[in-house]
DNA sequence: GCTACTTTTGCGAATGAGTCTCAAAACTCT
DNA sequence: AGAGTTTTGAGACTCATTCGCAAAAGTAGC
């Protein structure tokens, strides 16, 4: 059993849950695939491995992996919520490209050190936090010209 | 005319379209209340006063107005996407507390810095940008002992 | 003013992401 | 195997947001 797999049958078991086969398939295609998701996408991913795993049980079990910690919701795009790996990446924050679309990921431990300040100063005891810009990306302000 | 007022004109102006009588009655509205809103509320607030003006015009008067820079879609919170003022408020963000719910508004000049810093180095033109962490606030803390 | 043209509007219907219901399946423990 | 619990797939449902359309309003030239 991967490390992911433990981590996740540990949770469950810590709240009276179970890791079911399809839960373990969501899981395991999750972490098979190292990208930004959204429950749509994933689930035609799935599917073609799996034809008997329905849309609730993955909607069902996104919380589960999000509280588990393994995941998280970071973007929200095309009206649709993104999730992404906590498991294995370090925190990182986004640029948007609104005019290709894509998504530059960066690590600022500045950032993140002057964020847990900022909540020390305020007594806000910070759980999670997403960090978005959109604007133009280099090859795209190049088209431009 | 106030100076919201012309901002939007000149901006409309300048795409061929109109300050019409919904428009201003939604752009008016949005700058007396100075707070976070969703569509529906704002809605509720303005047929108070002008039944004729429907949800189709304001979810159509929102992009204008966010393309204008007036306003900007800032939080997301019960699957609803919050606008927040830009014009006359300085940039910051938000810690939301995943107890009562309650929004506090922090000013980070450092961050605001350190990010333009790091767009920098990547050659990204940063437009705009959201910071929201979900955490426990301090009177919430407290409840919990 | 009036006409011809473009933009905007309200209404209600449509869309679609996410949630819920429920009866059947899978598990757990004895 | 049986009783009790959790989980599941399928499809119905909700509700924020978008669309289609015909009527209304605004614009520019007469
Ligand atoms: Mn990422
Ligand atoms: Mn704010
Ligand atoms: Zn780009
Ligand atoms: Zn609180």
């Amino acid at each position: 059993m991967q490390e992911h797999e433990k981590l996740f049958k540990d949770f469950l078991k810590a709240k009276g849950l179970k890791l079911t086969l399809p839960r373990r398939v969501i899981l395991d295609t999750i972490f098979t695939y190292h990208q930004h998701f959204n429950v749509d996408a994933l689930y035609d991913v799935i599917r073609k491995d799996h034809q008997n795993v329905s849309r609730a049980t993955i909607y069902r079990t996104m919380p589960l992996l999000v509280e588990s910690g393994l995941i998280k919701q970071s973007l929200r795009c095309q009206s649709k919520d993104h999730y992404e790996h906590i498991y294995g990446h370090s925190d990182h924050l986004h640029f948007l490209c609104i005019k290709c679309g894509n998504i530059i990921e960066v690590e600022s431990k500045e950032i993140e050190k002057t964020l847990k300040k900022l909540a020390a100063t305020k007594n806000f005891d910070i759980s999670d936090y997403n960090l978005g810009a959109k604007g133009v990306c280099e090859s795209c302000q190049k088209k431009i010209l």
